[in-house]
DNA sequence: TTGAAAGCGCTAACAC
DNA sequence: GTGTTAGCGCTTTCAA
């Protein structure tokens, strides 16, 4: 099988010009040692040769590939499209290359781990959203380029990501605030080791209810695995029939929210009068349904992770242990009220006061 | 600025197993031309030093990269998210890489078009997506690779895409069957260039109204730009305040009928009572919210774009102008029913008749 | 079945 | 400023 198409080389475009080949490579580098006469003539010829240089000659010589690579769980989720689509720009700026490896499950993920592909195919490694074990690090820590953590934070390792416990603390306190005393927590399973911040967010929620001197009861903490309609139902049905139920949920991330609205819908129970329901990540469905959330930028983290990337490529030593830590914020929309007084009891009774802007 | 750190070379490996570099290649490769017992050896001393090939070093020799390049507006929709998400498995099981190339606005399309970075830099080129125009299919044209058009036809070129024009027939007529009469359809602007297949599904529209006998009344047909919560209430209130309101609104995809749904909600029309609501992609939202829809799946269409690709990798001639078309199907859920009888009209002498299942 | 040698297209060090 | 030279790490003849 041949090429499709054979390449004009620099040795073409040298000739083409009249000149070596160190000065059609210094040209196209924009070194400065080029005089603008010759400088043109080389510019011009490799435009009427379509010449482009091939960045594995180039990198053959100089050691570096001009591409960052990525390790993602997927690519079809709102954090990993948001992440990248930023990503993108700000390597295309710096003139990289973006290179995915997605590695969806256990059995890719061994695959990846036993040949690592992105060995010496590129110059440095975004890791998005895995919880990876001892081994694994390891493994990544000879990898040869500067790896980062994102969306995870690995001990003496740099990482950018969101504080989730904060996110939920705040999300909790919220809810508090409003007046709500049985505040359920709902999260999805999730396949393992694939982190997706669930653990971070329910220490959150724990930590708000212990700082309100409120108990933490098991009861209103409900799993299901994730995107699952019919699991989502029975994990709301939980809550529902409990001899005490919740008076707000606090789910993991909008999607989840966004199923246990359409749950409850179903059943007529009506948003936030009866039940508030509160979600995290701030997507854009988030405010077409004016749903009250905790935002997060996926856009912020990607950004931030390209940058510190690029300082780790120019000094391996920069950042051993650089942690970028981002912020969240509560977005109080349409989902979230005071809880109704309970039936029997008249509303000055009740704990609903709302202490909330 | 040096290499993080020196990665061992084939020499190194061909020292330590005490053969020649040729020796190591051929085993790598999985060449048969190897003895047993040299194998063992190569292959052993390749795990102890960690060794892994440099892609390139190797494609300066054969001429073959090992990247398949995509080109692609954004990260961040469901139909991106989705393709991409099924081609990564496909890729690596070919042991390809994915290198992504995203442009999202026109100015970095320009800059794309002009330097062409994918040129000897991928084996293939995958464009999902775009509208070019032809100057700009002209320049992939000698981009020295195969290049697949996804999501779009381009005469005489590989391309890969589902039949919009039959799909949005399909959804028109469902709704006539059901016995609505005035049917809006609602599209997203978009980006001048950039294909969401808005011009096929309004195709589709018309043609079954055509085949219908049914006029094609240019007041039902609303436009907004996309992802706006404002410009679809302002594109929705304009059907709302034509003397003769439609019964049923058509959206362009699942995204905008979404958005349709949470307006109408907003103002409290029922769905579908009042008015029935048709999406198109569905995505997992759309079951969600139980969202009648038209069916495509991009899972489809990444694989289906990986295969031709990698035919035509092998053989550039194979399928000069191979077109992969791709089926859609309707699947009702809960927004859409008979229209009701118009008020002070009895149901018998309305035009609502169900002729659907 | 294996090894020696040439060279893929580029950059970097050093002359000039 | 510019050209010459020597590789970067592989694969691929070709001989043995």
């Amino acid at each position: 099988m041949p090429p499709a198409q054979r390449h004009p080389t620099m040795a073409d475009v040298a000739e083409r010009a009249g000149v070596s080949t160190s000065t059609v490579s210094r040209t196209l580098r924009g070194l400065s040692t080029v005089s603008p006469a010759v400088r043109d003539r080389v510019e011009e010829a490799a435009r009427e040769l379509n010449f482009a240089v091939s960045r594995q000659a180039a990198s053959l010589v100089t050691g570096r590939t001009g591409t960052m690579a990525v390790l993602v769980p997927t690519l079809s989720s709102w954090f990993m499209g948001s992440a990248l689509s930023s990503l993108a720009p700000v390597l295309r700026a710096a003139g990289m290359e973006l290179n995915v490896y997605m590695v969806g499950d256990l059995a890719e993920r061994a695959a990846f781990f036993e040949r690592l592909p992105a060995r010496r195919n590129a110059d440095a490694l975004l890791v998005f959203c895995f919880d990876l074990t001892d081994e694994e690090t390891a493994r990544l820590d000879d990898l040869g380029m500067p790896v980062i953590y994102v969306s995870q934070h690995v001990e003496g390792r740099p990482s950018v990501y969101v504080d989730d416990v904060a996110g939920a603390c705040k999300a909790t306190r919220h809810l508090i605030n409003l007046g709500h005393r049985r505040i359920a927590f709902a999260h999805t399973s999730g396949v393992r080791g694939f982190s997706f911040s669930s653990g971070e967010r329910l220490l959150g929620y724990r930590q708000a209810l212990t700082e309100a001197g409120m108990p933490v009861d098991d009861e209103l903490i409900v799993t299901t695995p994730p995107r699952d309609k019919v699991g989502t139902r029975r994990a709301v049905g939980n809550l529902l029939s409990l001899r005490e139920p919740p008076t707000a949920i606090f789910a993991e991330h909008d999607e989840l929210a966004i199923l246990i609205l359409s749950t409850l819908r179903t059943v007529r129970i009506e948003v936030p009068e009866r039940i508030s329901v509160l979600g995290f990540d701030d997507q854009l469905m988030a405010e077409w349904l004016d749903l009250s959330t905790v935002a997060q930028s996926p856009s912020d983290i990607g950004r931030a992770a390209a940058e510190l990337a690029f300082d780790l490529i120019d000094d391996p030593e920069a950042g051993r242990g650089r942690h970028v830590v981002l912020p969240t914020h509560l977005i109080p929309r349409g989902t979230t009220s005071p809880p109704s007084a309970p039936p029997g009891e008249r509303p000055a009774d009740g704990p609903a006061e709302a202490r909330d802007a």
